[in-house]
DNA sequence: TTGAAACGCGTACAACTGTACGGCTAGAAT
DNA sequence: ATTCTAGCCGTACAGTTGTACGCGTTTCAA
């Protein structure tokens, strides 16, 4: 397991709009990135050579422009950032921070349901010996 | 609303194990980090330091020791923090990391009843035409 | 074919972070 | 009274982050 520098907040946005996109060019990153946010085209491209430095991102010259691509799974540094916020802020706590979700973010009705199958799932795979043990 | 400097990680554990137990001297907000963490009494310090200068705590001498208490609030300090990271990791949207928290973390089968309710909860404000706008 | 637009790349630089040392001083122990 | 201890405070310093400029070069339009 690989013990990489984690994600600065701008890198983050990056890597979600790259993941979105799939591999494209500083230019495409940079518009996609654009949509959502004020943000220069040499930030961007900065923020994608610090993420293939600490690898989470690859590159390769595609005649004069540079393709960048996705290296890390969503999955793996969802996990990694997440794991790491509850430690620090929630103490490692899972509830509290889902708790504060639900309370305080607004959840639309048609989330509501899908919620609900969630939990449900969840309470299945519990009752027949889990295979994913509590954190906490 | 302020615009205060957001907690760095580090300042962020000593923030909830301020929290945690109150007002204190740098020496019992160390004891109360070590006990999670190896950390050098005087990083602690210098992240209190830190955390009042950005408006997070205060402080007062009383004789000899400095005492630290908590400014900003849990709830407050959580909301700022948590919806920072959705909209940069998952794009505004609070589902993702809900769906992420359920399914990736482990909720012990206690915790399973309380998302119940939760949800539960959710579902009637909701019917009752809510004032919590869900935010995307 | 010549100038403009586009792009990679090196570089910059201040602010923030993680982590800590060491001097000074008030109170405790000898 | 002298020394030890603990605590505050200033300071440090390298690494990271946010944000971007500008040079050199390629390509495309005029």
């Amino acid at each position: 397991m690989v013990i990489r520098p984690a994600l600065s907040k701008g890198e983050m946005e990056v890597a979600r709009v790259l993941w979105e996109i799939g591999p494209a060019a500083v230019r495409a990153i940079h518009e996609a990135v654009l949509k959502e946010r004020e943000c220069d085209f040499a930030t961007v491209q900065t923020y994608l050579r610090r993420m293939e430095a600490k690898g989470y991102a690859t590159s390769k010259l595609e005649g004069r422009v540079r393709i960048y691509a996705a290296k890390a799974r969503p999955r793996t540094v969802i996990r990694e950032t997440v794991d790491d916020l509850v430690e620090r802020l929630f103490g490692g706590e899972t509830m509290p921070l889902v708790r504060h979700l639900i309370e305080e973010r607004g959840i639309g009705a048609k989330d509501i349901a899908e919620l609900r199958k969630l939990v449900d799932a969840l309470d299945n795979s519990d009752h027949q010996e889990d295979r994913k043990e509590p954190r906490k």
